[in-house]
DNA sequence: GACAGATAGTAGGAAGTCAGAGTAAACTGT
DNA sequence: ACAGTTTACTCTGACTTCCTACTATCTGTC
């Protein structure tokens, strides 16, 4: 199934070839949109026994982060960096498997907290460790090579105003 | 707007505390999946003055590097890496616009091929210098980092069968 | 030849994301 | 105090991707 050659190196040569420019530019991002298609096809396959996606695995483990577990959907919104309709929609899902609850904001009447259930802390549990036993989708990743990952890509998130 | 922290290194904190295991590839993972979150957007946001989003520019760059200009469908699959629904959909919209055009494979009946059209073929040269102008959504990053991410990834793509 | 199995493409449906619009509530400046 | 702005969430709709199922066609083997 594996192509007979490398399809990054190729594209590097033909965009040389018609000078479009940016070349290094291009295959880094070719390379991470590559490995983040790998990575959330595994990432998925090993949470689908917990019926979970990774938006929400990620949202229950941010809830599960927090002191109270509860967490307005803004600014679950904010820390994951999707739209507000995506948020409602992944708490949607998670509240009818029973993993959140959302209850009202004690002083704020136009916000809602999301509540990770007793069910959901202890789902998220399992899922994280099945995705350690996995290695995130990095299996077959040298170990140095990780650290250099992070810290590459950890200008790229700053320079785009993470944090 | 940005955080007044880094959420990965709050995740790794929040990770090891909990002792959930493999916390180097989970940064990792996570560090992959938000650059790409921040490079598809910047992306789109220059395609879309062409009416394109990346994976119809991807298909349209893929064809214009071809000998003859055409593809069978199931080739596009392979070399974009997604699922044959998808590339039906994806040659539907460019033939929508007049991008490529739907041909019948010479000798196999089954078979169709994607033949990108002049027009295609223009737009998809003034959409790469596009996003070499921007330079594919990795502007604020490191040079020296672009090498170190393609050369770290390249392993995992090799290993989950690429090439 | 004939037929079982593989391959090519598409239709229908589920899931996820985003954008725009709308409603309700809270903040802000005068 | 209060009019105007901002913030919080949700509804609807568009778009993209995948999965399952299906038809048509090709290929290898008997």
């Amino acid at each position: 199934m594996p192509l007979p050659f490398d399809p990054i190196a190729e594209a590097r040569r033909n965009w040389e070839a018609r000078g479009w420019g940016a070349v290094d530019a291009m295959t880094a991002a070719t390379s991470i949109t590559r490995a983040h298609q790998i990575l959330l096809r595994r990432i998925d396959a090993a949470l689908e026994p917990f019926c979970l996606v990774f938006s929400r695995f990620e949202a229950l483990a941010l809830l599960s982060f927090t002191r109270t577990g509860a967490l307005p959907l803004a600014r679950i919104g904010e820390r994951l960096q999707v739209h507000p309709t995506s948020v409602t929609n992944t708490i949607d899902r998670l509240e009818a498997d029973g993993l959140v609850a959302r209850v009202p904001h004690p002083t704020d009447r136009r916000a809602t907290l999301a509540e990770i259930t007793p069910a959901g802390r202890s789902l998220v549990g399992d899922a994280a460790k099945a995705l350690a036993a996995v290695d995130f989708g990095l299996e077959g990743m040298a170990g140095t090579h990780l650290s250099a990952v992070e810290q590459s890509l950890q200008s790229l998130r700053s320079a785009a105003g993470d944090f």
